[in-house]
Parts: structure tokens; sequence; C-alpha cells
RNA sequence: GCGACCGUAGCUCAGUUGGUUAGAGCACCAGAUUGUGGAUCUGGGUGUCGCGGGUUCGAUCCCCGUCGGUCGCCCCA
């Protein structure tokens, strides 16, 4: 019955140096590259009314059906964590009415879902997304895919591969589920008792079980597309095409299922094998959402942070060390008067845009060095009665160990010129 | 919701077929002319062996429970 002291809630982890600066730094990749593209920020509530997720993911998806943190406030209204972003920018440009017709937002921030924790899935976890609105048009999907593909190349990534499918219209899906289950009704026996129990509830998750033996099955199975109308197999044939025109490096995988009820049309999802089990590293697709009768259509994508860290630290091994901050200026001091004197010298330097820091504590000298030290300092500036009274300071370089004393101005001139980095002036 | 594995120092881990003072590396602290760091040297163990109970002359070790962690299933980013 111990409540944990020092922990946070299984699932939800503490962000910090050195693996923070990584993270630090594809989110500046990513507030760089998406503006080309026309996409702006948007940052909506953590905390939605339940119904913003249940009535766009689908009241039987496992999303919602139980993996939401969901509870009543105090007037007893019933709110959500957000488990996904779109449903919320949805929620805000369906509002905007016609003036969010071809808005392009992106957002980035923490998502909640009350799953079971393993590698690559956290409760809170962080996706960037953009959303692109607008009425179906294949060059808009395949737009949305190539700033995938160039977000990912801007990370340094190039272990992914890029599976597209198309779920077809709305209207297909009868034909397809009847069509699937036709096929697949005289292999039943095969079949794991998860894919018997989806037979009837989603035949499509049929298609992507890792059962050698259901994979047997599946792969006698003919392509869910070859059921949909002609409208859905042309959109899918020119989203193709225009791929191969910007040569993007796709696959068709009739195979892919994606588990959100509201996508449409084009579906895609980009795998690194980095990543363990939970291997998606980003998905996203078409989607058409009903409010108050009225269709809402878009598409963009979500990608999941933590695992394109995962991904980035097994592409670019070397990227965060890249990453570490300049190395600091460490202020020494003898006695409490130049102690005082370097908390405001501290304070000048760091004006100047010079990284500093200070031992505040009474230490000895060698105490200090060995902070100055640790911290990885360059440089080391000594200061006691001595040089107090002579309005000097001792400029030491914690590289090769020569110092030279020279008067406090131009001890700090020359520091402000190299700003606290590494090498000799 | 289900399953497997793990829990010993600040960190990474060894260890005892059940036995007396529980170990290593790294890290950390201290080294006396009270103004000089790093590499080396000398000294220092900093511990509720996760917690509770059971078996036993004796438990860190075996058993049960519990808490925590990791990975996997389901599903997803």
């Amino acid at each position: 019955m111990d409540t944990p002291l020092f922990q946070p809630i299984p699932g939800m982890v503490d962000l910090t140096a050195p693996e923070v600066l990584l993270w630090q730094h594809l989110e500046e990749q990513a507030r760089q590259l998406l503006p080309l593209y026309g996409f702006s920020e948007i940052r909506t509530p953590a905390l939605e009314y339940t119904p913003v997720f249940t009535r766009s993911l689908g009241e039987t998806t496992d999303v919602v059906q139980k993996e939401m943190y969901t509870f009543a406030d105090r007037g007893g209204r019933s709110l959500t964590l957000r488990p996904e972003g779109t449903a919320g920018v949805i929620r805000y440009a369906a509002g905007q009415g016609a003036a969010a017709e071809g808005a392009r937002l992106y957002y980035l921030g923490p998502m909640f879902r009350c799953e079971r924790p393993q590698a690559g899935r956290k409760r809170q976890f962080h996706q960037l997304g953009v959303e692109s609105f607008g009425e179906p048009n294949p060059a808009a999907d395949v737009e949305v895919i190539a700033l995938q593909q160039h977000l990912f190349q801007s990370w340094g990534l190039h272990a992914f591969t890029i599976d597209i499918n198309t779920r077809g219209l709305p209207e297909d899906r009868p034909a397809v589920t009847a069509g699937l289950a036709a096929a697949a009704r005289p292999h039943l026996d095969a079949l794991c008792a998860d894919c018997r129990r989806r037979f009837d509830t989603n035949i499509f998750r049929l298609l992507d079980c890792k059962q050698a033996a259901c994979r047997q099955v599946v792969d006698t199975l003919p392509d869910p597309a070859s059921f949909m109308s002609a409208p859905s197999r042309v959109y899918l044939a020119e989203v193709v095409r225009l791929l191969q025109g910007l040569n993007l490096p796709v696959r068709v995988n009739p195979r892919l299922v994606r588990g959100l009820d509201y996508y449409i049309h084009t579906v895609w999802e980009i795998r690194h094998p980095a990543l363990g089990a939970q291997d998606a590293l980003s998905g996203g697709g078409r989607y058409r959402v009903t409010l108050d009768t009225k269709p809402f259509d878009g598409v963009g994508f979500a990608a999941g942070l933590e695992r394109a860290v995962m991904a980035v630290q097994h592409d670019q091994p070397d990227r965060l060390a890249a990453l570490q901050p300049p190395r600091p200026v460490w202020l020494v001091a003898l006695g409490p008067a130049a102690r005082e004197a370097n908390l405001r010298l501290a304070q000048e330097l760091r004006q100047g845009g010079c990284a500093c820091g200070l031992d505040l504590g009474d230490r000895s000298l060698k105490a200090q060095l060995r902070a100055a030290n640790r911290v990885g300092a360059a440089w080391a500036v000594l200061r006691g009665d001595r040089e107090l009274a002579a309005g000097t300071a001792t400029l030491k370089n914690l590289q090769d160990g020569t110092q030279v004393e020279l008067p406090l101005a131009d001890v700090v001139t020359k520091l402000n010129a190299v700003k606290g980095r590494g090498t000799t002036s």
C-alpha cells in the first residue's frame, strides 16, 4: 500500500537532460519545416468533453472502448484526456465553419491512453500531427505523405518504410466486408481464436494478424480493394501515380489496417525497425467526420515522438552528443567578498550571452575547480581578496592549465567574445 | 484485461547449492604550507539485499502475498 513518493504514474515519465535535448531538436526541426508547407500551430486543450472523441473516433474502436482516461467533473459532465489529436482539432476547425475550409494546422503535445505500457508505448505520450482540411483530393493526400517523408528526413531518419492502402468510401464497406467474409469463411477452422472472433466483429483485423497460420489464410484472400467501387479504386490509383511522380518510396500494402473509424480512402503507416513490437513511427490517412449531419473532410497524420526519438537514436547515434550545450565558464571565489562579487559578475556575463556557473557555497578552491571540471567548463575565473583589491581576475584555461591575471573588464570582454565556448582566443 | 521476466550501494551489476563482518566497476567524499582541477596514488561503503508474512537453529538466497519495473499479447503513435 505504499504510495510511491518519488515515482510518477506508471507509463508516464519525467523527461530530462540529456535526452530532452534531442526532443527539443526534433521539435525545432519540425517547427522550421511545417511552415514551408503552410501549416501553422494549434494548441488545443488536453481535456475535452468526452463526446468530442467518441463521435469522431467511433464508439466501437479500442481507443474509445478501453483506452481513454475518462472521468466526471464536479458538475457531473464526462471529460476525457485526449487520446489523440485529430478530434480536438476538428472540433475547433468545424466550429470555425467555412473559414476552416482548406485550413492547415499542426499540433504537438501530450496524449493519454490508459494501456499497459511497453517499449514505445506510454500512457502519456507525445504526438506531432498535421491536419489539412478540404474535400477529398489525391494530391492533398500525397502532399501530406511527402511532408512526412521530408520531416523524417530532416530528423536524420533513413531506415523507415512507407506503406499505403485504401479504405475506400464509406458506402463501399458493406460490399468489402461481405466479400472478405465469403472468401475467409471456408478457412475459419485454420484461424486463431482471436481471428475467429474478429471474423464477426471486425473482419478487417484478420488482415494484419501476426499468427503464421492466419497469415497463410490471409495470403489467399483477395485484395479488399477489389470489392470497392470504381471511384475508390481510381482514387487510390491516382494517389499512387502522384507518389511515383515524386519518387517517394511507397509500398501499396493491401493488408494495412488502421484502427479508427473515421478513415476513408487513403491510409498509411510509416514503420521503423528499431522500435520493437510497436514499430509504427507514424500513421495517417484521409478522414471524414460527420458533425451535426455535415461531413467534415481532411487528411493528416500523427507521429509518435517517443518512437521518433528511439528511431533517431538508432539511425543517428551521435546526434544527441552533438547537441550538448556550450561548456560554461566557472567562477571560483576565495572568501565571502569574492563570492558576492562573483554573483554580480555572473549576471554581467549572462546578460552578455555568456553561459557561466559558480559555486554558491563556501567550498575550498580545490573543490570549486573540481566542480568546474565536472561540468566541463572551458574557463575558470578565479578571484580572491588579492584580485578584488587590484580590480583584476585570474582567467584560467582549463584545457591546458595556463592562467593569466587581467583587469576584470578585459576578462569580461574576452569571455563574452568566446561566449563560453571551449577554444582559446 | 492477459502472460513472461526482473527488483542487492547514487549508477551498472556480481554473489551466497540457506551460514557468521554483503562485493566489484563507475560515481562521490577526503587527503593538513587555508590560492589551483583533470590522469595516477592513498584512504572512505555511502546498503531496510523493494515491502510484509511463512519455512528454518539460521533467509539477501526457498515458499506465499504485495508493491514497483521491464518486455510481450490485445490495440495503437
